[in-house]
DNA sequence: GAGACTAGTTACGTTGCAGTGACTGGGTCC
DNA sequence: GGACCCAGTCACTGCAACGTAACTAGTCTC
């Protein structure tokens, strides 16, 4: 199998400004599993890898939210060592075509916001 | 001018379902306050009409947000009473697109979303 | 002169999301 | 017999979002 093919390309640098985007989705990380797993059904440690910066405890609670709202399965295989894996379902791929304007707006806009964000905060350390 | 006429049709019932919507665009209220600004622009009080149960200073910190990055203006008029508008930029107005885009999923998924929640809970307190 | 109107501000409290760090348990590998 | 693997759990903490309630300034109306 592919060692660390990106699964999505940019969106998990710590630096990414994607971090700023105006959309949530689901919780916090909840947007980038759904995208993670658009590919395919994933292993927990598959999806810590292009998620560096998420903690365990923070993957499985996120897991279990996207499962409670019917977005992906949680499919144990009895195996050894233990085999967890999660794939989404059709409720969770319809998320994706909103998903996707998501990003758009964030290629397309995103370095404007910032920019206007930058302006405010200047206009209000120099007024001061 | 229209007195109340409705701003933005649903959404803003207290037992909308919309508050269980995945997406969220900004803060809590900024997705609402956009859609609310769409037909054009609106004074402070006019804005709490829809909202109905928005405090003060929740719209205030909502819609600075919003003036920060860009996605609206605040305009004060000098006269007697005071008199503030808010209106949407052209960066506000590019996300109308995208919100669209939850919203439609929202139309079509949001039923489904809240089985697969009842499904979970229940089958967990039965369980117990 | 009491009250209302507009557009907020201030102080305070609660809740919940997110994060850290340590730990688990059954099995295999060396 | 110690270390490692997977897929987590547990206890705790920090902090921002959200909310309530009360209050403000200047003007206008009753």
């Amino acid at each position: 199998m592919e060692k660390s093919a990106p699964l999505v390309p940019d969106m998990f640098d710590a630096a990414c400004p994607s971090a700023a985007s105006p959309f949530r989705i689901a919780d916090k990380w909840g947007g980038m599993v759904v995208l993670c797993l658009e590919a395919g059904p994933r292993r927990f440690t598959e999806l810590r890898v292009p998620l560096q910066r998420i903690a365990p405890k923070v993957l499985t609670e996120t897991l279990r939210s996207l499962e409670r709202d019917g977005f992906i399965t949680r499919t144990v295989f009895d195996e050894n060592p233990p085999h967890v894996e999660y794939e989404l379902t059709p409720l969770g791929r319809s998320l994706l075509p909103a998903i996707a304007a998501c990003r758009e707006w964030g290629f397309a806009n995103l370095d404007a916001m910032r920019a206007a964000r930058e302006r405010y905060d200047g206009d209000g350390a120099e007024a001061a």
